[in-house]
DNA sequence: TTCAATCCTACCAACGGGGTCGGAGATGAA
DNA sequence: TTCATCTCCGACCCCGTTGGTAGGATTGAA
C-alpha cells in the first residue's frame, strides 16, 4: 500500500473544501465528517497536518471551521500528500529532503562496498509518483468527483494523463 | 513506504542472480545471503514467491540453488515487484486484477451516491509507478550496480528516465 | 453565558511487517 | 551408504505503525 488513510481522508477533506471554495463561511469538520462518513476525531488530527502545511486556514469558536488558503487551481497534490504522509519514499532507506530534492540515504550502500542494486529502480518509481502528484491539481479532483455523480459518457480519458 | 523489504530483498536477489546469469551452476541462497548480508531464512520465503511466478528455477540437493528462467534483458521489474508484493495499490480500496488491468473497487463509491474523490489521483499514481516498473529491466539494474562499484564520472544521467 | 467549534494530549487495540525455528524432502560427493 | 548441503514448508513471535477513541481546554458568535 502506497498511502495510508491519512492521505485518503485528507484528500477527500480537501476536495470537500474545494467544493465550498466560493462560499463565504468556513466549513466545519462535523459537516465534512458526516457527508463523507469519516470519524470526526480522526479528521481533527488529519486537518491539523494540512493546517501546519499552510494549505487550509481555520476560524475557531461557534460557526467556525476550515477553508482553503489558496484556490483549488493553485493547489497541487504533491503538497497535499507530502503534508499528510510526511514523505513518499519507495523504501526505508529513501529519505525525502524537505526542499523537495529527494536525497538518497541507503544504508546498504556503504556495507558491501558495492552499489545499491535497487537505487536506480526506486529513484525512477519515486520520480514517477511525484510527477503524477505534481501534475494533478485539487481543482481537477473537484471537477472529477462532480462528474462522477451523473454517469459520464467518456470518463476513462481523464484517468490517463498527458 | 511504497514497498516492503520483500521487494528490496527480492530485487537484490534477482540482481545477484542476474550477475551469475552466464554461469553454468546454480547459485545457492546461502551465498547470496552472505554477500548481501540478508537473513537466509527470510530469503527462502522470498525466493519462493519468485519461483511461483516463474521468474527463477531451482535445483534441489547438494550444489543446488537458483537461476533465472529468462535472460535479464527479458525480465521487466513489474513482473518482479508484482510477484513479490502481490500488488501495487495506492490504497486499500484499489484491487489489482491479476491480468494487469487494474480494476477499481472503491467501497466509498457506492456510499454517499457521489464519485470517489480520490479515484482519479490514485489511478494516475498507480499508472506512474507501473510505467516506471515496466520500463526498467533487470539487465539495467545489473549494469547499474556494477557501475556503482567504481565511482562513475556521470552517474546521475542514469537516474532520470526518458 | 451558553453552545459550537477548533485544538491538544494521552491512550489503546489490531494488524502487518519482518523476521526465527525446526524439520522434512532431494541429491551429489566421499 | 552415509553424509553434507541444498531447497522446501509450516508454525510461531516480536514489535512498530496505523487507525481510532476519550477527554478535556480554549475560543468566539449569538
Amino acid at each position: 500500500m502506497i498511502f495510508t488513510t491519512k492521505a485518503e481522508y485528507g484528500v477527500r477533506l480537501m476536495v470537500e473544501l474545494g467544493r465550498q471554495s466560493g462560499a463565504r463561511t468556513a466549513t466545519s469538520l462535523k459537516v465534512i465528517a458526516e457527508s463523507e462518513a469519516l470519524p470526526l476525531a480522526y479528521l481533527e488530527r488529519i486537518v491539523a497536518l494540512l493546517k501546519k502545511a499552510g494549505l487550509v486556514e481555520s476560524t475557531r469558536g461557534a460557526h467556525g471551521g476550515y477553508r482553503l488558503s489558496r484556490s483549488p487551481e493553485e493547489i497541487t497534490m504533491d503538497d497535499v500528500i507530502l503534508a499528510l504522509e510526511g514523505s513518499v519514499a519507495p523504501m526505508n532507506c529513501f529519505v525525502d529532503d524537505t526542499d523537495g530534492s529527494s536525497r538518497v540515504l541507503c544504508s546498504h550502500e556503504a556495507d558491501a562496498g558495492q552499489g545499491c542494486a535497487t537505487k536506480l529502480l526506486w529513484m525512477r518509481v519515486q520520480g514517477g509518483v511525484m510527477e503524477k502528484l505534481q501534475q494533478t491539481t485539487l481543482a481537477e479532483l473537484v471537477a472529477f468527483s462532480h462528474r462522477e455523480n451523473t454517469p459520464p459518457p467518456t470518463e476513462r480519458e481523464n484517468l490517463t494523463h498527458a
